[in-house]
DNA sequence: CGTCCGCTTGAATAGTGTCAAGGTGGGTGG
DNA sequence: CCACCCACCTTGACACTATTCAAGCGGACG
């Protein structure tokens, strides 16, 4: 089964930030460039553009044209791989600090579909731009190998906890990682979409809805405010 | 539960050829060094060792110190995870081509343990090695970065088909993923056993065995040798 | 104000997990 | 060389969990 509605077009959601200064970044030491000159090299990264994308926004699009890559300043993300049989199944989470369609250094088109979770943050970065700055500066390359390294020991460790188990246990531990992913306003989270859980974690909507459920009756998930969740371990 | 068996210590089953000429080497541009002048690199070279890993012989293990990377010349590998509450997990699988043990290049100890599935033909690459070569060509980089790439995107596909439906078409999935790997010997393959399926699919030891013995049944899984399968789609 | 999408809930059913009891084969030590 | 042992696999019965199908609800948005 397709998903019915396509995710919002990335130009409705996105948002572009006229001022962009990667020296001055709150979070530049957990992002691609922390530690690199970046002083010398203002006019090598002023093609960055810095986007607020909005929730369900379209970052990018499985099998299109890959030119940049996006590193998240805040906010979290979700990597989607198509396949025939069951439409789009989400296969990553994202958060804070985390580069995604690093597949644009390889190769001519994006690998997966990535959506903003929540309102996300994040500069496009073209890869001619990390090419050239690879060339001066080779310890770049040490940080893109860091993160995909990074980014596989975590796809690991989502499978090992979010694929075994009672249903339950599953989605505790699914509300986990999301509000690890995206603590920065006082441990509160967006919530995935019910067919989202039941993709991520190979099991029914129906499924996640009464997991849901239970933890709320529970009171061991509490809206925080409109779209916002909090989770009382 | 903690898997009662250790796997067979390396020095036991891991037999070191004297013969080393990664020039020759009948798969040169599947591997790590694919392109690269290698020629004159003889000496850069030398501390390359070869070894011939016995099914079941640990290559290396999480949290130890990691010294080389491994690329698979022939044969098949499991990576697994340790947890608290499960023990080890297998979390991905790889075959001829791919590099084990990246991690090194980056941080002091391995994140994964990694166990030769059936005989395994490998080369251990000191990461010394790899370092000195990747300042003289910075080709190298590239090569490493692909190497993550293509495992993330195949750890990705091996998520989405073999953790959702049914257990039947879970091991089907799974024992198709085994004979691509392997595929060098007219298609047939070592099987894992059945708590490592059971642990790479999420479901019970005793799913996987009554599964295995329907597919048996109904001879779309024939036993081709003493350890080697061949599976009839 | 109405429509649509996603969420919730129920009841019946099929699928898996669990527990328990044997079987099998390879490896080890006497 | 044989017998034992241990790990691994197999099979059955049963309880329980999760899926499926179906109906109704609620909020978001035009």
């Amino acid at each position: 089964m397709k998903r019915s509605t396509p995710p919002t077009r990335c130009d409705n959601a996105r948002h572009r930030l006229e001022k962009v200064d990667c020296a001055g970044c709150v979070i530049r030491d957990r992002l691609l460039f922390a530690g690199l000159d970046v002083e010398t090299d203002r006019l090598l990264l002023s093609p960055i553009a810095h986007y607020l994308m909005k929730p369900g926004a379209m970052i990018y699009q499985e099998g299109h044209q890959a030119a940049a890559v996006y590193s998240i300043r805040s906010g979290s993300v979700k990597l989607s791989l198509y396949s025939s049989d069951n439409g789009d199944r989400i296969v990553r989470l994202l958060g804070t600090g985390s580069a995604i369609g690093l597949e644009a250094l390889l190769e001519p088109h994006y690998q997966h579909s990535a959506v903003a979770i929540g309102p996300t943050n994040l500069c496009r970065i073209p890869t001619n731009t990390l090419h050239h700055l690879g060339k001066q500066q080779p310890e770049l390359y040490r940080r893109l190998m860091a993160q995909w390294q990074e980014q596989s020991l975590s796809a690991d460790n989502h499978h090992v906890h979010l694929t075994q188990g009672p249903v339950k246990s599953r989605v505790i531990n699914l509300l986990s990682i999301l509000e690890s992913l995206q603590s920065e306003q006082s441990a509160t989270f967006y919530l995935l979409t019910n067919q989202d859980c039941a993709s991520l974690l190979g099991i029914s909507e129906e499924s996640v809805s009464r997991a849901m459920a239970e933890l709320k009756r529970q009171q061991v998930l509490r809206k925080a405010s409109a779209h916002r969740w909090k989770l009382y371990v």
